[in-house]
DNA sequence: TATGAATGAGAATTCATTCAT
DNA sequence: CATGAATGAATTCTCATTCAT
């Protein structure tokens, strides 16, 4: 009997989400390093043979997780600076969110690791660089707002972008190395660096 | 003249040394994953049989840069903190010394890398923590230092300081990633942040 | 009008034939050791998992087409043998009808692969040569015949007809290595062979 | 202490040869479906990791086989062509040595697979091709020389030689498919075939 | 029946490590 | 000590086969 075609095609997907998510937090976990597929389909709860109906390489997972994520991300920015309200609340939404959105967190690590390393492919490293530099844009927008608005310190936004992006991700990180997280809150930080 | 043997002692601990830089090397640009013990070989000009004449293990390898990096860094701190002048001058110090030693910024990454990867054994990985706490402690001393001078903004020094060092090493991250070092002196940032 | 059993029972044989046709030209085109079940069902039009509602593994379906194909050369040649005429004139008709049933052709390939192969059991390999012998026996009544009619030369009947079915069968396969077809019908070929 | 580098190298030549050989007769008895690289390696008497040290991939080594053996098949006709003697004594020459280097033979049924399947990419099946076709026409002087000496009936050179070789090595063949080998010697075939 | 998602045995391949020279 | 050939455990990846829908 033929099944339904429909939602054979939403199972499908969800098992690609499942397994995206799996995978997500298995190299944020272990770090690219040390992650085999079958850590993988362990943590998604499939078989590993499974695995490779839906990615067909180790490799192609990882770029899926990095653009993918990646692709989330902007569309998070996106949203962010469209959303009505001032730089400043908007830094503290995007903060905000990211602790609901782990994933968007965890894929950073993952990036960052996926760029230093040789895993990838260079044109792929080549695309995943033009999208981190196309989301510093995109991210760079609040801190001009903000400096429009009298309340940043004047100076190169997309340097100073840079900074606040390295200390708002890697306070995510400090967790992995066995260090507390902060205890005050992470924003009031990253004003001190960009007020004036 | 020293005896042979004395000589051949001297050679080996320089072989020893021209391998650890290697693999410093080749462990940053390519990342734990992708590091094979034929890379390191070729990149220190040795076969790579011979390797195994100094470590027995590519996680011993691993560890002795990652325990004798962290041991180089505390000496590095010791001697700033030692050193004449106010907390300022020795975070200028420090910065100074860090672009000229670049294997204490490249360990950073390798250490980071380390601490959340499966490679080494859980017992190295806590000593691995052990060592980085005790190194926190010793950068946080400049940190009260300034305060205490009252030209840093009062606070929780540890947490202070993890944030310092997290923007410090993270700027040597940046060329990997293909962004452009900042123009102005990462001093400039890190003072913002701790003013008063 | 017959009855649905009957009818699907019909279209169940009209499936099978359709399999073991697409069967046939993959095996003959990828070779034995590239064709995949998903081939054989994409060939045939089907999905995959249907092959297997008509045979229960690889191994069963190659083992068919060898068998099955034998089976038809078998009657093949002994239409060929009863039907009135010369010894030439039979040779003639079996050469047309093989152009045209290519099939025959095909599976000559495919038997050849088979028994240097470690696919199928001994048991069944054992069967297709037993068949393979039936049928070169059957053929070399031909020859025989042909040398009773006094136009063929003498010799061992056996000899000389496995080296006329060897040119004619291979003759077809010089398609499949880039050659053209022989300009000259390989008629001509074959009766210099045989002649006296 | 550091070895002889000639001798390692040559050394390496021979394990070469020693795989080559062994895959050879593996590839030869069991078709390209059935072999494993485990396979070639027990054949060789290695282990089956050491096979990788000389070929990268079992596609590599399969195209090593079917180039070099194509190359040694040049040389071979180069050499019978260029001997004295009349196109009658060269054929024979040609075969008696082709049961001397059996490796030669073996080498015309893996030829045969490979172009037949899809193992080999495109552009090496050209290759292969292309040298098949050269040989070939190698070949065919042998032919046109009979035919000048007024041995040979006339006719398309290039095309009366595919059968001779079809014929040849096949012959070889039957050994694999449960066949006797022929009683009479082949040339005598060759010889009516080619003959006036 | 028909479909293709899911499984896992098995083959290919990699690479740390050993060891004869 | 120095070298790189040889080994085989560990992984990636393929694909025949099963089975829920």
């Amino acid at each position: 009997m033929p099944r339904n075609a429909k939602r054979d095609q939403m199972v499908k997907e969800e098992r690609r989400r499942q397994i995206l998510q799996a995978a997500t937090s298995v190299f944020y976990h272990k770090g690219l390093a040390a992650v085999k597929m079958s850590d993988v389909a362990t943590e998604a709860g499939l078989s590993y043979g499974h695995v490779y109906n839906h990615f067909s390489s180790k490799q192609e997972l990882l770029a899926s997780i990095v653009l993918e994520g990646q692709e989330a991300y902007r569309r998070f920015l996106l949203q962010a600076i469209e959303s009505p309200g001032d730089a400043v609340s908007k830094l503290q939404r995007i903060i905000d969110q990211l602790f609901i959105h782990s994933n968007t967190a965890k894929t950073y690590w993952i990036v960052l690791q996926a760029q230093a390393s040789d895993i990838l492919p260079e044109d792929v490293k080549g695309e995943i660089k033009a999208r981190m530099l196309h989301n510093l844009d995109l991210f760079s927008r609040i801190i001009i707002q903000g400096q429009e608005e009298g309340r940043f310190a004047a100076g190169d936004a997309k340097e100073i972008t840079t900074i606040v992006i390295t200390l708002l991700h890697n306070s995510g990180l400090w967790e992995i190395r066995g260090l507390e997280s902060p205890k005050q809150p992470i924003l009031t930080y990253i004003l001190k660096l960009v007020s004036l």
